[in-house]
DNA sequence: ATCGATTGATACAATTCCTGTATTGATGGA
DNA sequence: TCCATCAATACAGGAATTGTATCAATCGAT
């Protein structure tokens, strides 16, 4: 096999026709260049140029290969700067697991300053469950997910990406939908759709232990699994929901969402986990995009 | 700029995942191996092999720049192989002239032959009168010319490939058209549409010379270049014309073509003329296939 | 826990290959 | 006919590559 420094060569001389020239570009002497030319046409078995001792010219053979040599060179550059781009993040693929509560607002956020931030990186999307997330982390069918805190196995590194509070969501006509800064002591034998303690148990603990440290006890009309399954019981007018604030970004007509204040400031939190052992360089920038997500201001 | 070998030892090692087996698949050892890696992971400034003693991964970046890897060596293999095919004429691009009365018959059979025996072989074909192809040639539009042996310039070779006789073209009403077989003296003192002396010389000479040997005079009625425009006004009914062979392949309407005896049995010639000077290893090739279709039947 | 086998990295000498200087041979122009 | 120019060749010095021997690390079996 021929090698790309006499491609190179080849390229040059392609484009003086003259090997005094040609080598002075190429930083050499005339003799080496003559060399590595015949080295290349004998690997070839091929007149690559046609020269009398006053004139150089290129073979058809020598005119096909300029176009086919100049491509592979265009190529190996490529390729080199590729591997680099990849090995500082900057390239690359990964897959991202996500729940489906943070699919109203941060996901999106997240892809749009990915593809800002790391417009090489091929990203693919996938909507788990956290638990299902964790599984597809182990059997690598993702690099990196964005789930809810609560279960950690070894070996998985995880790490808060963004927080946020709840609104208390209220059928339009309802006294609540009317009144500015809501608070939880609004939900005392209220009805209530709850969330599931089996399907959304984040949730579900979340909600509970807030509604115990306030000490307010509502009636609880119905359990559900996702959060606009609760929205859609809601603006049939079957009770109150407290819901994460993205869940604004819905927009059901007939509901009503204001910001309600809790014990803690924003307790909802999304954390990102990967595999300790992962090798891609994109899983810190990933993660380091997402934390800056958090100190921002959501879309209006 | 890194070397192909380095590719090549790359792709294998990525392959096998061990630098023992690597190393005996490139017919090596294993330090050189280790060495080459080392040098391509250095041109690169990027690992592209996470390696413990005792097994070896592709990074990200490794598994990114394998494709590219494959897709290079393949590209230079392709090259390798695409010169030598035009070297020996296999492949490349010619552009053939050839004049207006060969294309009746000649040319298509050239052009189908072309495609059978030199499918890689990119043809463009120019219709033009053997004088023009003959400036052509000189300035380089053309590589190679089909013409009537007429001029011969110094630095041009030439060599017959097709010859064909003549036949007499009548209109269907004439008496001439029910004979079998026609010979020069039904012409005698017959109205007879000519060829140019101008602007088809060849042909001029060439009927004037048969009738002279046979001593026959026919009545000139109208002199013109072209061998359509002849046949048009045999069919208007103005006289008798003498065409090549070839030109049966017109069929017109109410013109029968019978085939004459006349003093040579082929006089008819269409020469393949080039630059002794060109260097396209495709000019020998095309008037081999050209010489060979003198010998073979037409079309019928 | 220990020993042996296996694996990739390193050290070093021998060889190969490449480079540069000097020269030759050929060709075109004065 | 002579001179200038250009590519090829000869040859010596040096850089790079190769292979042998060896080391360090790791895994598995006892």
């Amino acid at each position: 096999m021929f090698e790309l420094n006499q491609l190179v060569c080849f390229v040059t001389l392609a484009e003086e026709l003259h090997f005094g020239r040609a080598a002075r570009r190429l930083a050499m002497t005339q003799p080496p260049l003559s060399r590595q030319i015949q080295l290349l046409e004998h690997h070839l078995d091929t007149k690559l140029f046609d020269r009398t001792s006053r004139t150089v010219r290129l073979t058809s053979a020598g005119e096909r290969f300029l176009t086919e040599a100049r491509q592979i060179l265009r190529l190996a550059e490529g390729a080199s700067s590729l591997a680099k781009k990849v090995a500082h993040g900057k390239a690359g693929s990964i897959r991202i697991g996500f729940t489906a509560a943070s699919a109203y607002d941060f996901v999106p956020r997240l892809v749009t300053a990915c593809l800002a931030e790391l417009p090489d990186v091929d990203l693919s999307l996938k909507e788990m469950v956290s638990g299902d997330q964790m599984e597809a982390l182990g059997s690598g069918q993702i690099d990196i997910g964005f789930i809810r805190p609560l279960l950690v196995r070894h070996g998985i590194d995880s790490i808060k990406v963004f927080a946020e509070g709840m609104c208390l969501a209220a059928p339009a006509g309802h006294p609540l939908a009317r009144k500015r800064a809501p608070t939880l002591r609004d939900l005392h034998e209220q009805p209530f759709v709850m969330y599931s303690p089996h399907e959304s148990r984040y949730f579900h603990e979340l909600v509970v232990a807030q509604l115990a440290q306030a000490n307010v006890q509502p009636r609880y009309v119905q359990y559900l699994g996702q959060v606009h399954s609760l929205l859609s019981l809601v603006r049939a007018g079957l009770g109150l929901a407290l819901v994460p604030e993205s869940a604004t970004g819905l927009h059901l007509d007939n509901v009503v969402m204001r910001p309600v204040a809790l014990r803690s400031k924003a307790p909802v939190e999304v954390h990102a986990v990967w595999r300790r052992d992962a090798a891609s360089p994109l899983i810190p920038q990933i993660v380091a995009i997402a934390k800056k997500l958090a100190h921002r201001p959501r879309r209006p």
